[in-house]
DNA sequence: TATGAATGAGTCTTCATTCAT
DNA sequence: CATGAATGAAGACTCATTCAT
């Protein structure tokens, strides 16, 4: 509900109501409303958290190899997160509007670090092996990479003409192409 | 005062008081709370859409030059954008939020249409003048790079030591390399 | 409605109803429900504290006579104050309830003070003028009497049988002959 | 729990969790929270009774050291009560506020009647045996005293530097001076 | 044109009470 | 005999919006 309408256009009687139990039950299990949302953001980070782990474990070969994989996983996320997406802007939104900011904002830090990990170590072993050049920074392309496939999606959900994978596939080769010794 | 409470955090009564004018005069000149929302956010993609248009044409020499231009004085807008930044995120929100949902998806969708069609023009007269390789798609890198130059912003704002000049400077000496023909 | 229903007992949407008011019209004059409740306690506070002065400073002739009018001015309070003294019960309890405590116990100990100075003074007044005996303890014996007036309205309030003037007066007489030298 | 945080402060939850039962066991007890609450006035009032009738008995001597003893052992009761008092204005708040009014009240009638009784007994007694004047009310006297008694509580809940023993006290020895026959 | 007092629909939250186990 | 999860009525409070001045 908090997908369809947003925080704030979802009442805690609307999700009572759907989840077919008494507005005192969900206050059982949740001291406020905002607990309740931040508990739906754990819940999405774990989810999404999960996807990147298990593809990063799966991959193979080369380091290129490897983004691309890793790139196709995210994207074949897209259809199944599409439609809770907007949960993303929600969080980023809860995270500044001053009352929750707080927690979600060390919460995102947290994730995004923790993502970024995942890619630059990507990137270190492929220097490592000798594929990628030396005099690259792993943490900044980490970054920039994961914040590309972020806003991939968010243009994604705004033009739904719009094809991620296929952008990305095309942009991941351009950088990896950049990434390899001449 | 949204850039500070957020959409939901700021009442009217509030920016009346602020702009020292009777609640009622705000009525006057918008329809609505979210009238006067949306007008900050046109005045908002006006603001920015002229700081990149400006910086486009002041451009010279190669065309990743050119880029690297481009990317310099949007990135120098960080410090001045840095507090207004939380705006877009309840842009981002509000376009998501169902009762505003259609206005601001719209306007989004052809904000990131223009933005993407400036980028690849530049790249198109890349690969015009023999400078970056015919086999790449120039809407799909330009797609990426208008992406990733939002997400480095968005990790910035959530993470005050992340520096988003000298990643994407960095970031973007790789993905040029990756345009060049070899 | 205060008096009526007790402070719990009495909803603010039933006091705007009562007001032919909206709800949202009784927050503009008060903060909250407590400082509405508190307002009618320092009206209270007001009126009481009036009808005291007002006595005192009619009273002529000897000490004993002047208690005695202050006596009699008090308990002609009664008949007016009967259908409002549940309020004073709500003011002690609120006295006593946690989240007011503090304001309402302040300012019940600053009533009192005034209270017993005023009888005091006036004791001590009979005792410069060589009529009461000179052994006694004014503040004692205007503390005393200030609270019998109080709980004599308590168990009138108790007991609509029960007659305060007639007792107060009867009372008093006893007093005042344990006040004169003998 | 009631004395401290009054009859609306106190949860039924917060009683059973103190009282380590659960929540329904409460009520296989007692009908509901006002019954319980009615209960504990009852096992209040006999507390106090007993505190009045057994330092009544111990008495010996003339009506007038009597009277004194029974100031006495009141007031000696001041440490024991002074935490649970704030019952007693929760009590009177009871009895006020119109659900609970009726038996309240009434149990406070009764209340007071016995204790005026047991007073005006006491002065009786010091008439016959020719120690008090016999133009004086007993009644009125002793409803008077009780009132005293019960509003210098009062004053000492609200002013912790009241004194309600060495108040008592010295008012008593005025009232008894002017009892006695000259 | 500007105002701000008045409004009441709509929020989140609490809590006495029930009842299946 | 004890429990505590579930409930929903009820309550305090907010705020976008109106409209008489």
């Amino acid at each position: 509900m908090f997908a369809q309408n947003g925080y704030t256009g979802t009442s805690v009687a609307d999700i009572a109501a759907r989840a077919d139990i008494g507005k005192g039950t969900i206050y059982e299990y949740f001291n406020s409303k905002e607990d309740l949302f931040f508990a739906v953001f754990e819940w999405y980070c774990k989810k999404t958290g999960a996807a990147v782990t298990v593809s990063i474990s799966v991959l193979g070969a080369s380091a290129a190899q490897r983004l691309d994989a890793l790139n196709g996983s995210l994207m074949s996320l897209w259809d199944e997160i599409k439609d809770v997406f907007v949960l993303v802007m929600e969080f980023w939104a809860a995270a500044s509007s001053s009352k929750m900011r707080q927690r979600f904002q060390i919460a995102f830090k947290q994730l995004y670090q923790d993502f970024r990990r995942i890619v630059s170590d990507l990137i270190v072993d492929g220097i490592s092996r000798g594929e990628f050049r030396e005099d690259i920074d792993p943490e900044a392309v980490a970054a920039a990479l994961v914040g590309t496939w972020d806003a991939l999606f968010l243009q994604a959900w705004f033009d739904p003409i719009f094809d991620p994978l296929e952008i990305s596939q095309k942009f991941l080769a351009v950088v990896i192409q950049g990434l390899k010794k001449s």
